[in-house]
DNA sequence: CCGCGGGTCAACCAAAAGGTTGATACCGGT
DNA sequence: ACCGGTATCAACCTTTTGGTTGACCCGCGG
């Protein structure tokens, strides 16, 4: 059997080094390339793929610096933007929020590993991917047991699109005014989302709600 | 003239096998050891300083997921606590907001790069390190720069370091008890950090502090 | 030596935010 | 038809924040 071919998008030069020399110590895992951002990757599978080369697997970062982020060439990989059939892609990235971890199963990842994972556990899950089999670090296994289980706090959308507004600065009669509600029912919603995200002022909210990354910051 | 012998510190050991694997690229460089976390680095720098095989440069991360973080364990090896001389700690991080480098800096840090940097640019930062001298990446350069020549919105390190706290959701009584000062006196800092990022209010100040990167973004 | 800026603190007042209770209305599911 | 969740609003009160003034100490530079 052949080996496999790992495509690496990461824009880390040092993380590309890393994973290069990680995965060529091991037996049949081999990398096909690297790319440095979303758009990249697309096109190296493209290119690769019209080669007659197809990679078996894309390690995938999240956050890019620069240029296309993980999820959205993820999800163009997955619409077989980069030619049919499409890589399974596996998220291998820093944070575990569950807005990433959400945001990229909906894109139509395989996988979910964390950069701090063993060298083994990275391996594994790149041969599962490559086998079509889903891989989730632990850890994230964990969060997605606990949300089913203990189904943390929803806020609803009107929520968010309080807490939008809230962390841009403005204050409940600003805040008031843009949704065309009294401010009394902007205090109301405060106080619910407080309960909901376990806090009792609003930079609380804002810093809770930033780490969640329930809103989303630049 | 001997090889220069590294030191890494990071959490993360695919971090730590590209740097591992770019630097002994190099002529003249070698990673003489590796540890995790703050505490382990202590203990390993302690550990080849009595086997008499002292390094000669540490490249250190500044986030650790568990254990001591870059910061302190910079200024602990700086204060002597891994034996005299201390050797030059180069820091190696990802985000370049404000309060991380001159954290860093009076921690008593020699250098500060980030992971996106180009092998070459990291290879230039451990020479001049071990030669005594002070690496500052491009982009943390420019930013000391505009610091100094640009009057605008010069915050000192004490409102910084307020405003830190402030975007973890701490209100002001909060505030003083954490940096041992009296309420008034935080409320005055913050009548000054608000002139100068020309807002009104907390909320309004973390989202104007967080775009301009004085403080550190989640 | 004197001024200037940073850091510290106090007292005071006005405005905003936080907390509670209670009410109306709509919608979806049992 | 009833119940639970969401959204809306009001009145009331307490606590926190914001804004101002004035004061003291310290270190640095002209």
């Amino acid at each position: 059997m052949s080996e496999i071919r790992v495509l690496l998008v990461d824009d880390h030069p040092v993380v590309r080094a890393g994973l290069r020399a990680m995965l060529s110590d091991f037996e049949g895992i081999a990398v096909a390339a690297e790319a440095a951002d979303g758009g990249a990757a697309l096109a190296e599978l493209s290119r690769l793929h019209t080669l007659g080369e197809p990679v078996d697997v894309v390690l995938m970062d999240l956050q890019m610096g620069t240029g296309m982020d993980g999820v959205t060439a993820t999800g163009r990989i997955k619409a077989g933007e980069a030619g049919q059939p499409a890589p399974p892609v596996l998220i291998l990235t820093t944070y575990d929020s569950d807005a990433d971890i959400l945001a990229a199963v909906e894109a139509g990842a395989s996988g979910y590993m964390l950069k701090d994972a063993p060298p083994e556990q990275i391996r594994q899950a790149v041969l599962s991917a490559a086998a079509g089999q889903t891989a989730l670090a632990p850890e994230v296994a964990a969060r997605l047991m606990g949300r089913i289980r203990n189904p943390d706090p929803v806020l609803s959308a009107r929520e968010i699109q309080l807490l939008e507004l809230l962390a841009t600065g403005l204050g409940n009669r600003a805040i008031a005014k843009q949704l065309f509600i009294s401010e009394a029912t902007v205090k109301t919603h405060l106080v619910h989302i407080y309960a909901k995200l376990g806090v009792d002022n609003r930079t609380a909210a804002i810093s809770v709600a930033a780490q969640r990354r329930i809103i989303r910051r630049f």
